[in-house]
DNA sequence: AGGTCGACCTGGCAGC
DNA sequence: TGCTGCCAGGTCGACC
């Protein structure tokens, strides 16, 4: 799926499209997106809402809606709350229902006379309404932003201490960090020059650093570049991201490192695939 | 409690 | 061509 890069750049665009815009109607074609959630309960939290915002949250993209009309109180104030997993996309324009297009689960019409269409091809992705973070179990137990001024290197430190799981592993972990996934872990690790398989427990203060700052600076490029375009993964408008031919490691196998030229390695680490350069990842 | 593994789904692709 | 097996940007619950 999407993982903070391409969710960031999905909330971006969203948010220059469609906030000051109200949900007039949602149509549920697949009702397995919408959790324990039944369509009629969707359809009539999400109808009539005009969109205020758009946040990220971890991986999530977050749609902060005012109920119009609904209480004597004022607006009330909930939010959908989209899960994107695996191949979760939100396409914005046309209804694509109405053009065959595969896949489409749910469908919003907006005041402005345009859609935006979710689609999703392994049907993993979930959307919800909440009136409260709490009220998700995700969002919940998220761990920190990375991206935040808040990301404290001290408190990433303890979690790193207190875990003895490899440290790609501990990377994905939403409660430790939040947004990290399988092509960001490798690298990340690549730009640390750290090897996937060595216990976050084993890590030296400097090589806490390393990551910290491989963080921020895989990341960022990645938005920079509107995120990875493996096989699903679109933007708003149908366009891939544009990271994938500066990813150093993921997916490489067999090619020469970008730095030392010996082969990119893959193993398999809690049943997904890591790819990262012997030589160099010590 | 922490760590690992299978389940949830569908489709593309390599190999035979 | 058609079949089989493997693989895929994630998350959760069951189990050890």
């Amino acid at each position: 799926m999407p993982e903070l890069p391409e969710a960031e750049t999905i909330k971006r665009d969203l948010a220059k499209e469609i906030i000051g815009q109200t949900l007039k109607g949602v149509t549920v074609y697949d009702a397995r997106i919408l959790g324990n959630n039944s369509v009629k309960n969707f359809v009539s939290q999400i109808t009539n809402c005009r969109i205020v915002n758009v946040l990220r949250r971890g991986k999530a993209i977050i749609i902060e809606c005012k109920k119009t009309g609904g209480s004597q109180r004022g607006p009330q104030t909930q939010w959908l709350v989209i899960q994107l997993r695996m191949t979760g996309l939100l396409l914005y324009g046309e209804d694509l229902k109405k053009r065959n297009v595969r896949d489409v689960k749910v469908v919003f019409e907006l005041s402005g006379g345009r859609h935006l269409n979710y689609c999703d091809q392994r049907v993993f992705g979930r959307l919800y309404v909440v009136r409260d973070f709490n009220d998700n179990p995700y969002l919940k137990t998220l761990g920190p932003e990375p991206l935040n001024g808040s990301f404290e290197i001290k408190r990433i430190s303890e979690q790193f201490h207190r875990r003895t799981i490899p440290v790609k592993t501990l990377l994905m972990d939403q409660h430790v960090i939040a947004g990290i996934g399988n092509i960001y872990a490798s690298e990340i690790l690549f730009s640390a020059r750290l090897n996937p398989q060595k216990r976050s427990n084993q890590l030296t203060r400097k090589e806490i650093q390393s990551v910290y700052n491989a963080i921020h600076t895989v990341l960022n490029e990645a938005i920079v570049h509107r995120g990875t375009s493996i096989r699903n993964y679109r933007d708003i408008y149908g366009h891939k991201g544009n990271f994938l031919i500066r990813l150093k490691v993921y997916g490489r196998q067999d090619q020469p490192c970008p730095e030392c030229r010996s082969p990119i390695k893959r193993l398999f680490q809690s049943g997904r695939s890591t790819f990262f350069c012997e030589e160099c990842q010590k």
